[in-house]
DNA sequence: GTTGAAATTAGTACGAA
DNA sequence: TTCGTACTAATTTCAAC
């Protein structure tokens, strides 16, 4: 395969990681860089980038993908060329007990690109990708609304993708350092416009009904 | 680079395209379905699932490469792992004729993933990834409250990820028989339930500011 | 963890169907 | 357009340092 990327962004990288698995230190942070922007690059050519030799990046990177870090390599498509060109996100209330069988539903349903349980005033967001909006429309009412474990629904349309990174790193965050304390003076920024909304009643275990 | 796929789900294609560009048949979109599932496959390897000649397989990815149809290859990780297991989203209410400065203010925020505009209450959605739930609170206050255009926000903690598709084709659409008359009697549906949620006033132009 | 050299595989360029 | 083959170049593997 030939080389055919474009350098990524420097940055100071920190070492992370929770509980079990690889102990990342800045390499593998570089590593994971490089391969966010170009997941077909070469071993041999990550090796050069990254300031390593060849064998320590098959390593590496074996150690990566055996460890569960890089969960799978994708490329990335033009939904509008692939004739996908409507994204909708339908935020999902969901009947107590009954988050398995809206999960089964959900494997079904092809056009849902994302479901992410969250808190706040519903329970789930999903997103999906259709042709055009009589599908949204149908989805909702006909599918979505015909399982007994949807509650409610409410749809936003999504306008335009202003952002989409493939993932964020830790390497990315600038300012790590830990502020020592949380200065409670911030200067003067007006606060009180800011909600958090916290997980509505008895949702507290449903993570992984 | 070695061959080491599982197989991809059979599903019924359909041509589907919008405007300019690659006109795509069924052979593109079992090359992008393949490619989905594992972007780093060869070519040639690529030519074997679909059942076209390698030569062809070349051709055709580098029509789909040069289109825009495939953006570009990346890796997926394990956010966890890498050590940012804290994803939050974030609804921002923005001021009117700011959304340049929004923009702008976005790029420098290396924990956001991922930022639309949406129809609905708020303006845009914003999804981050951060290590702990204290960053969620200083991202919000220190650094969103901190940019004009932005005029109130809301917070919501994603819980679980409960589906993450890398992207979704037409193909994978089983019913695309376009129904002939929207049949406006969906037997015993109970409706009434689902909202549709439009854009706030005067926020139809605002897509590509 | 690194380097170099062998074996394999990938990518390209053709002519033919 | 697509296929099949031969040619060239690059990548991966492996062994020694």
């Amino acid at each position: 395969m030939r080389e055919m990327s474009r350098e990524g962004g420097e940055s100071g990288p920190r070492s992370g990681r929770i509980g079990i698995g690889l102990e990342l230190d800045a390499v593998h942070f570089k590593i994971l860089d490089v391969l966010r922007e170009n997941g077909r690059i070469s071993v041999a050519a990550l090796a050069e980038r990254v300031g390593i030799s060849r064998a320590n990046a098959y390593t590496r990177f074996e150690a990566l993908r055996a460890d569960g870090t890089i969960k799978r390599f994708t490329a990335e498509i033009d939904h509008v060329r692939a004739g996908l060109g409507i994204t909708a996100l339908i935020f999902v209330t969901v009947r107590q007990q009954m988050w398995r069988q809206f999960r089964a539903e959900l494997a079904r349903m092809p056009e849902v690109e994302y479901c992410a349980i969250t808190t706040g005033q519903h329970d789930a967001m999903i997103q999906i990708r259709v042709s055009d909006v009589a599908e949204v429309h149908a989805m909702v009412t006909e599918r979505l609304a015909g399982i007994p474990a949807v509650k409610a629904t409410e749809t936003v349309f999504i306008l335009d993708e202003v952002l989409k990174r493939p993932y964020v790193l830790p390497s990315d965050h600038p300012r790590q350092q830990r502020r020592p304390a949380p200065d409670p003076s911030p200067a003067d920024v007006p606060l009180g416009k800011m909600r958090f909304v916290g997980a509505a009643e008895g949702r507290a275990a449903l993570r992984k009904e």
